[in-house]
RNA sequence: GGUGAUGUAGCUCAGUCGGUUAGAGCAUCGGAUUCAUAAUCCGGGGGUCGGUGGUUCAAGUCCACUCAUCACCA
């Protein structure tokens, strides 16, 4: 029966970039949707940027643009990174969108009007200079128990203590500085602690298998006994200025007030979700209305179950809509056994770990052989992950199919035997073909740790295989060539039922491999059956690079953030109100999941300042390097410049070709000494227009950057170099 | 502080209802092999199951306390 599935990631929200603690989830996401459309299920998998709030709105500010140009901007890094992972969303939107408005400003007044809002005045710190109401991150102060200094508005990082931000002592803005004063305004409330929501709740988060076991417990907790009322009303508005949609009033009249951002956050879902149907022509009532049959999950990280199992299904249930099947929580991601951190090189954006040339699909495998459908967290071990990723992948399955392929290429022109070895298969290679189900049955349950540890028991009783069969024997000895071949048949036969069971985990490698076996895109059904008597399959590329270890340490030293350079400080520090922080433990931090640890204030072992040279400019990837085509350059000519000051014109002599380059070393060289001698330029710097001509690069020169000692000096490469070669 | 989880080999993890001598992969050591982009196969060593106490004929598993780590406390 072909089931409907609507699936979800959690939004990211839209101030910063994803790392590799939030591919988990997405990965994770992406395997499971993989799975269920392999299994032939009508599949949607749906997300978004979460969009509004406080932290976006600053931040645009602070960078001089709007909020809608800087979600804009995000959206797009955003995207870029999912793809370069292979998180293949159906949607992948916005919050900002009419959709997420209606269903926001609809599921507000469904509340409404079944009495479950309430306006109330509460009390609040207000910045008089900004000219806003403060969340409790965006303020600090003197914690009231322990009395350390610069501690937010919620509970103080050096012992720990919570309080509410009117229990700072000497508070201060943290947007302004100033001193905040108390006022008070009108909020609006979603009456959780309302019979009708305790009751629902109750039931619902016990339902069977609703949530996991640990997750219910969580909710169990948070809900208390029965009778007991722990649940208290959820403010969902927020004072002018805000980032988001306004609430709408009786009326036509303005409320100035906003929806909160994790009010609208989920409702996102349906956002996207009614943003793809009409593109798609799909019904979204099938997956949405009250009576709907589909199958609804949220994957979500830990530090959000609240949201989502208790304001979230209130609110829906409440509204008219239907509840989420299941909510999947997962924990964190650890490095090396600690929190990410950016003083040790650990925290990893998707940007970078792409940039260093590393493949999105080994961690993808190595995410997935941990990853076991409970909440609790992972940790990724550099060492590991190299190791494991080789051995499994490498080692063992790619492995198995590198050593059948010569032999068909060579000996069988790529063709596999003539008549059928369904019955040898079964004998030689028991239980390959018959783990398709208990396979699924581990992905299903999102114990995928489970599968690939199955899969790849698997690989081993191939490679064994290979061994009692010794292929390299069979293929010197007269007379064994039908066994040769069919011992081989029957090699990438095995090779072709792993990678459909592989194939959610890593689908570039599974294309790259049914392209060698040339096959039609693989369903899980395939397994079911073995390739036809005669099959020609394509010659053998290598399919997958093995990690190097240096591969690694170039990551990290590229995330490795080095101390600020003392001159920007300085600068900073003058810029007066100080830059709002963005804080990394604001409970804004929606799917953001997890943060670095802040860069610990010792120097960085990349060094940090030059001998004369100043600070050193942000650590760059080996690709950000290699984009700069320095060559060896012999200088044909040089001439001196008519009402020019500094400049030189170089004529240079690339080998093949020559350039017209405009150097500024008038001061430090005589044009006549020039010629002849060899230098380095950039052959691929864009040309630009001076007011003497065309300049079609640059030449290589070393200076003190702040003046202080003089001259300047040509780089000259060791003798025997020739005009035109590489340098890198 | 309260609550929920986690702690098993050097590393990463399994371990079902309490039931033989606690398992796997990787790493390591010894051997074999050369088809495979050094991949593979066979074998060995390696554990007081965080700690203490208890229940039981029997505890990694159940209970109490305790230590460490993580998370949540709107």
């Amino acid at each position: 029966m072909t089931r409907k599935i609507l699936l979800t990631a959690a939004l990211p929200y839209a101030n910063g970039a994803i790392h590799l603690g939030h591919l988990v989830e997405y990965i994770q996401t992406d395997i499971w949707t993989r799975f269920q459309k392999m299994r032939g299920h009508e599949c949607w998998f749906v997300c978004a940027d979460d969009t509004h709030g406080t932290p976006i709105m600053l931040r645009a500010e602070k960078e001089g643009v709007t909020p809608e140009q800087l979600i804009e901007r995000v959206h797009a890094e955003h995207a870029r990174d999912f793809a370069g992972f292979h998180v293949a969303f159906d949607n992948y939107y916005t919050t900002h969108s009419d959709e997420t408005r209606h269903y926001s400003e609809d599921i507000f007044a469904k509340l409404k009007a079944a009495g479950l809002i309430e306006i109330r005045s509460i009390e609040q710190y207000y910045d008089p200079v900004k000219l806003m109401f403060l969340p409790d991150r965006f303020i600090k102060g003197e914690c009231p128990k322990c009395g350390t200094r610069d501690q937010y508005g919620d509970a103080c990082e050096s012992c720990g203590a919570a309080y509410a931000p009117t229990d700072l002592k000497n508070p201060y803005s943290a947007v302004s500085g100033a001193q905040p004063v108390l006022k008070s305004s009108d909020h609006y409330f979603f009456k959780l602690s309302d019979p009708r929501c305790q009751d629902f709740l109750r039931q619902w988060t016990q339902q069977e298998e609703r949530l996991q076991p640990e997750a219910a417990n969580k909710l169990q907790e948070w809900l208390g006994s029965p009778g007991e009322n722990k649940l208290t009303d959820w403010d969902i508005s927020r004072d002018a200025p805000y980032f988001g949609f306004e609430i709408p009033g009786d009326n036509v009249e303005s409320t100035g007030k906003y929806f909160y951002v994790w009010l609208d956050a989920p409702i996102g879902y349906m956002g996207s979700f009614k943003n793809f149907c009409d593109r798609k022509g799909l019904d979204f009532d099938e997956f949405w209305g009250k009576d709907s049959t589909a199958e609804l999950y949220h994957f979500i990280g830990k530090d959000i179950l609240y949201f989502h199992a208790l304001f979230w299904p209130a609110e829906l249930a409440h509204a008219g809509y239907r509840t989420p099947t299941k909510v999947f929580a997962h924990g964190f991601l650890t490095v090396d056994g600690a929190k990410m951190s950016k003083s040790r090189g650990t925290f990893i954006t998707a940007e970078s770990y792409l940039a260093q040339g590393l493949n999105p699909e080994w961690l993808r495998y190595y995410f997935a052989a941990k990853l076991n459908g409970s909440m609790e967290d992972i940790d990724l071990n550099l060492e590991d992950f190299t190791q494991r990723v080789n051995s499994d992948l490498i080692g063992k399955y790619i492995n198995s199919a590198s050593r059948a392929a010569g032999f068909v290429a060579k000996r069988f022109g790529g063709q596999l035997l003539h008549a059928h070895s369904n019955e040898r298969f079964h004998a030689d290679l028991p239980g390959i073909a018959e783990a398709a189900e208990e396979i699924a049955g581990y992905y299903e349950g999102r114990d995928t740790a489970r599968a690939l540890r199955r899969v790849m028991a698997l690989a081993d009783q191939i490679n064994q295989y290979v061994d009692r069969n010794q292929p390299w024997v069979l293929a010197k000895q007269e007379g064994q060539e039908a066994r040769l071949h069919e011992v081989c048949t029957l090699l990438i036969n095995a090779f072709r039922l792993l990678t459909i069971y592989l194939k959610p985990v890593l689908p570039k490698l599974a294309q790259r491999a049914e392209e060698f076996l040339n096959v039609a895109p693989l369903h899980w059904r395939d397994a079911e059956y073995l390739l036809p008597p005669a099959h020609l399959i394509n010659g053998y590329e290598h399919l997958m690079q093995r990690i190097d270890p240096k591969q690694i340490d170039a990551l990290i030293a590229a995330n490795r953030e080095s101390l600020e350079p003392a001159a920007t400080q300085a600068a900073a520090q003058s810029a007066v109100p100080p830059a709002p922080t963005i804080d990394p433990h604001s409970p804004q931090r929606h799917a953001q999941h997890q943060q670095a640890t802040a860069p610990s204030p010792q120097p960085s072992p990349a060094g940090g300042e030059g001998a004369n040279g100043g600070a050193f400019a942000p650590m760059i990837g080996m690709d950000d390097f290699s984009k700069v085509d320095l060559r060896v350059a012999r200088i044909a000519d040089a001439q001196h410049v008519e009402g020019a000051d500094k400049l030189i014109r170089l004529t240079l002599d690339l080998g093949g070709e020559t350039r017209n380059v405009f150097a500024g070393i008038k001061s430090a060289y005589d044009p006549a000494q020039l010629v002849g001698r060899l230098t380095v330029m950039v052959a691929n710097l864009a040309p630009r227009k001076m007011k003497f001509g065309l300049s079609e690069g640059m030449v290589l020169a070393a200076s003190d950057t702040d003046g202080k000692s003089p001259g300047l000096f040509l780089l000259s490469p060791d003798s025997g170099a020739q005009p035109g070669m590489r340098v890198k």
